[in-house]
Parts: C-alpha cells; sequence; structure tokens
DNA sequence: GCTAGCACTCAATTTAAGAGAGTGCTAAAG
DNA sequence: CTTTAGCACTCTCTTAAATTGAGTGCTAGC
C-alpha cells in the first residue's frame, strides 16, 4: 500500500489545512489552494481512497476530511520536511535567555517560559537526571533527635533536600564528620555511580572497623536512594492551551488541566520521550497510556551537556499544532540550552577537569 | 437604615439560595422555602427595599435577585453565623493529615491538598515567612570561580538556596570557615533579628581587623538579603474553578487562570489576609485590588507555631461559595497545621528550648 | 401592613426554514 | 483507465419567529 506523489500531496493538504483552520477541510478548498491542478473530483477520489487506508476520516457525512492519528504520524514521518528556525526567530529566542542568572533551576524555569511564548503552547522542561550530574556536596543538619536533613548538591547547582528519621540519635559533631568524609570520599563522583562506590567502600576492610564510617556509608545510602529516584518536571503557560478553539468544551478542558496537576503522568511520558538518539521526538496522545492527554501531542527535545543526555524539553499542545512552525524552535531551544549549559561548567562524565580546591 | 429582623432574614434566604444554585432567586421560592410565614408579594416588596439600599441586584428585569459585593458583605459581617466543623469532617481532615513525613514543605502541600480537595475549591497555601523562624544552619558551596551556591536552613527545616555571584573568589576551604563562623555566631537566631545581629557584629572591633570574618559577614548579609524577601505560595486544585457553572465561559476562565500562574500576585493577595488578629479573614475579589481576581473571593486564615503566625492558608473559589461550610473547614485546618507545627518542634520566637548539640 | 391577582417583561427554549459546505455517484470527455 | 463536470443528497449551522415560564411591579381589597 504505497502512496504515490499525489496521494501524499494531498494528505499533506488536507493535514496543514485542517493544522491552520481547526475545521475539516474539503476537496475543493484543496484542489483550489494548495496547486495540484486537478480538479476537486479528483480530489474527491483521491481522498476517499486515503479514507479507505485509514488516513483520513469524516466527522461526519458531507463534512470535509481531517487526518486520522494514524495519518498524521505518516506525515510527522515520511512527509514533514523540518527547516532550520527563521534567523529572526534565533535571535529573540536567544535574547529571552540573555538575562543569564547562572542558576540552573532559574535557567530551566526560563527555558519552558520560553517555549509556551513562542509556542504559544504548553511549555515543559523534565529537570536534568541527576544521575547525569556530578556530585559536589553532601550536608547533614540534625532538625531534632533522630531527624536529619540532608542537603545534596550537584556539581551543576542542582540543590536537593530530604528529611531522614533515622533510628538513632546522631550528634550535629558526627554528622559533620559524616559529612566531610563523603565530600572527600565522593569528590566530583558522577552520581550514577556513587551508590556502587558506596556499596564498595562498606566492603572495604577500612570502614569494617570504623562504626563511624559504616553509619556515614548507611546514611549516604539511605539519602541517595531519595535523590535520585525523584524527577521533577516545570511545566509553564498551561492555560495557553484554553486558547485553542478545540477546548472550549470546559469539562473536557478540565480533565486536562487536571492531568496537569499530577506532575507524575507526565513525567512518564517526558520519560518515553527521553531517547538520545533522535533530536526531536512526537508523542501523539493517543500513542501514550495516559488516558487524560489522548487529545495532546508532545513535541520534545533532549538537552545535554557535552554527550550527556540531562533531560527533555518540549511543547505540549493539541495534536493539531502547527508542527512545521513549532519543532525547530523546540529543537532549536535544546540547542541553545545544551550550549549554554556545556559552556562554562564542566560537569559530565568523561570531561572532567577537575576544579582546584 | 437598620435592616429590620425579617429583612434580614429574607437576604440570607437571597443569598443562601443564590450560593446553592448560582441562579437569581425569586419571591416565590424565599417565600416558600424559608419558612418566613409571608407571602410572595411580601417577599417583592422586601426585595424592593433591599434592592434601593444596594444589598441587592437584578442582573435584568423579570430575573430574580442575586446580592451585591455590599449585601455579600453584610451577610458575611453580621448574619452568617459559623459553626463548629462538623465531628464527622474533623475527623476525615485529621486522616487526611496522618501520612506525616515530618517534612515541613510536605506538610504544607499536603494541606493545600486537603484544602482544595474537602473545599471543592482552589487551595493555597503561603510558605512561612523566614523572619518568622529560626536560623539553623548556613553553608557556603564554591560552584565554580567567583560563584557561590549559599544554602539557608532554618530549624523548622524549611532549606532555602540561592547562587551568588561575588567579586572576588573565594576557596573552599575559606567558605568552609565563614560557614563555621557564621553557624556559631547566629545559632538559634530569630531569622527576622539575623541582619541586625550580622551588622552589629561587623562593627565589633574583633572583626573590624579580620579580613575573614568580615567578608564572611558581607557574604552573609547579602545571603540573607535574597532568602528573606522571597516569599513563596502553594496552590492546588485550581481546574476545581472549572467546575463553577460560573466560569463555563472559556476566554473568562483562561485570564483567571492566567492569573495564577504569576505567582506574586496571588501572594500580594495573601499578604494583606495575614492579620494575626482574625482568625478568619475572607476578601471578595472586587475588594482586592488584583483585576483578575474580581470574580473571585478568599477565605484565608492565619496559621501559627505557639503565639507566632508562621503563615495564612485559605481557599480562593467563586464569590459564591457556600461560606457557611468552607469557612469552618479554613479555621479549623489552620488550627490542625497550627497544631501540628506546635507540637515536637520548637522553633518559635520566645519559647526556645535550644536543643542541646 | 399584608395579600391576591393581573398585566407585563425578558431570557431561555423550541421550532422551522434556509443557507452553505461538502460528498458520492454517474456519465461523458480525454 | 483517468479525469472532470454536473447533480442530487446529506448534514450542520445560522437565523428568525413563536412559545414558554419565571419573576416582577402595581393596584385594589382585606
Amino acid at each position: 500500500m504505497e502512496l504515490r506523489e499525489r496521494d501524499q500531496k494531498v494528505l499533506e493538504a488536507v493535514i496543514s489545512g485542517y493544522i491552520r483552520s481547526g475545521e475539516p477541510v474539503g476537496s475543493r478548498t484543496v484542489s483550489k489552494h494548495y496547486g495540484l491542478n486537478v480538479s476537486s473530483a479528483t480530489i474527491r477520489n483521491i481522498m476517499a481512497d486515503l479514507e479507505d487506508m485509514g488516513l483520513l476520516q469524516q466527522p461526519h457525512t458531507s463534512a470535509g476530511r481531517i487526518p486520522t492519528d494514524k495519518g498524521l504520524r505518516l506525515y510527522l514521518d515520511s512527509i514533514l520536511k523540518i527547516r532550520e528556525l527563521e534567523k529572526q526567530q534565533q535571535v529573540l529566542i536567544r535574547k529571552a535567555f540573555e538575562s543569564n542568572k547562572n542558576d540552573l533551576e532559574e535557567l530551566l524555569r526560563r527555558t519552558s517560559q520560553v517555549l509556551s511564548q513562542f509556542c504559544k503552547q504548553a511549555g515543559v522542561v523534565l529537570w536534568p537526571r541527576l544521575t547525569a550530574t556530578r556530585f559536589k556536596h553532601i550536608e547533614f543538619v540534625r532538625l531534632r533527635p533522630r531527624q536529619i536533613l540532608v542537603v545534596l548538591i550537584s556539581k551543576s547547582g542542582l540543590v536537593q533536600h530530604t528529611i531522614l528519621d533515622w533510628e538513632e540519635d546522631i550528634t550535629q559533631d558526627d554528622l559533620d564528620k559524616y559529612a566531610r568524609y563523603l565530600n572527600e570520599l565522593l569528590e566530583d563522583a558522577p552520581l550514577a555511580e556513587v551508590k556502587d562506590r558506596i556499596l564498595r567502600e562498606m566492603e572495604s576492610e577500612k570502614v569494617l572497623f570504623d562504626q563511624l564510617f559504616s553509619q556515614a556509608l548507611a546514611l549516604s545510602e539511605r539519602a541517595f536512594q531519595e535523590a535520585l529516584d525523584s524527577a521533577e518536571v516545570h511545566i509553564e503557560g498551561q492555560m495557553q492551551l484554553l486558547r485553542n478553539p478545540e477546548f472550549a468544551d470546559v469539562e473536557r478542558m478540565r480533565r486536562i488541566l487536571e492531568a496537569f496537576e499530577d506532575k507524575t503522568r507526565i513525567i512518564r511520558l517526558l520519560d518515553k520521550a527521553l531517547d538520545p538518539q533522535r533530536q526531536v521526538q512526537i508523542v501523539l496522545g493517543t500513542e501514550s497510556d495516559v488516558n487524560e492527554l489522548q487529545e495532546l501531542s508532545l513535541v520534545s527535545s533532549p538537552y545535554k551537556r557535552g554527550e550527556t543526555v540531562l533531560g527533555v524539553l518540549g511543547v505540549i499542545g493539541p495534536m493539531r499544532m502547527d508542527y512545521s512552525r513549532i519543532i525547530p524552535i523546540v529543537t532549536f531551544t535544546a540547542a541553545l540550552l545544551s550550549q549554554l549549559l556545556a559552556d562554562p561548567k564542566e560537569d559530565m562524565a568523561g570531561q572532567g577537569h577537575p576544579e582546584p580546591r
């Protein structure tokens, strides 16, 4: 079931017409405005064929056609040609990043704002996986008896804290000792390897006979467990979605926005999109397993430092998005963010120039 | 212009009818369902009087009446009697707090969830003002040359961090010394006084001649400046608002929800409601200066540790909320939170039992 | 001062009629 | 065999008119 050149053209015309207007596209419109020199009747025949193939569908008899998911998928995979982002837009986006606070979290929040603003949809940024960064510092603070606050800082400046309930009370002095020991032991270690390193250390003789060290390691193990599992995502401009006419129905919109409140779903979705191989990935809602997001679609791109993928960023909008406009924005933003991250901080695996202390 | 008993009754009937249904309430309904033994014609006369007084209004001729802001205000201030929350509900709310993680931030997030869930509106919690808590720990980490990450921990377990750009490079060893010095100097100090204490210390002779100390103080001053100014608010269940039929208009709803995205507005609103004198405060949107929230209303209550007001929590919903149900929930939740906070951590001014180290 | 009754108003709902967009099919032309 | 013109048909959307119903204000009588 191969598509001939002309059939592709028609599919493309229907899809881009639908993306522009949100309305079903009829044969007349296609024959007139998309430069195929055939009559509307011919288009109708082709459209009927495409419908048989499951690429188009009719909301009702005597309406125009809209793409099915399958049709959209085909369009995205093999018809749409992705251009580079216009220079002009590039400049604007660069400018939006200018008030560079050097604070990573700030930078990521800004990124999601930029995405949302330029794409007029919801912008999402999945926080860097801690496992992709390097250890910088750990600190224990005794909040009250048997309760310890652990602050973990990655070399990139991400700060994570957890409160641990510990069976046994530890004085602040001891905690300080633990921290000094661990800070030395783990200096500059990739966080992904930290747990291994702790386990290896736990087995070494030196530790086996030192109550202090072994407790420090046990403590840090628990701390890292909590820290490395956690994932965080920042979503900006969800309300832009309300601008899309297809979400005029409040009840439906409410369900969708409620799904956004539980971020674990979004994280799951983004996690799936974290494929370092591909520069851009598009997940149609129907392809995901998140029921509430069926009618939406995600355009995402991983961002990296050097060769290491840190996280993903992207845009969530209605299936009917102007992909030809949004894809370049997303990939450009991802590249720009990667560039901003690469520059002055060396945090990535395999390229550490440990700084002098 | 005094209201007679009966007039009050009618006002109350109209308001509670309107709150229940969201529709204008007619004279027949009032005379039938609200146990005043007078005919609808009499009610009509009274309603006309109340309208003259500016307490009621008609959306159009031949519609029933709805309260004006003034009428609502009068109702809230002098007619509505606030009952205690039903025992049954109390138990449910207590239960919702049970998985007590001891983590303050977690607790506050949970609180806003509870508020949103039980009130079926948006729940908000203004984070404790750092100035109301005590100093626990400060830590400096040199991220890269001339860039320092400051982590500030309050005794209650709140963690704040900022990145400072410093003119001059400081080694991690020196930073550690600074931290030790400051941790000793500021031990258990109320954060509100910390800046004073730093300034005083800066003038003392001991420091004047010690380059190290003076830089430590300068650094910490900048850090505290950033930390103490920041305010944070957690909002949960905004989407519940979409459930209210008066927000069926997507465009209007979008504007409101967009206002939520910029939290500074909400913070300003809550800040105004932070009156330690009153157990519960109600701000009608029209009384606030936030344009986007004109159609909403806030029911809030301060929460404390001991006698110190830490922050505010509350519920944001349409003006037409079931205040008689929501006010008890809000005050109860505030009291419960205060109780949960009071118990095992001693962090409040004037009652410190500093823990042994 | 209260109430029954009635004329009147206005929004919301229902109904009917068109208009418009688009299709599928057929038959003729290329 | 493919393309095209033509036409009947379908279905939605818009508009206007008619109807319904809730509610009011006013008046006159109790």
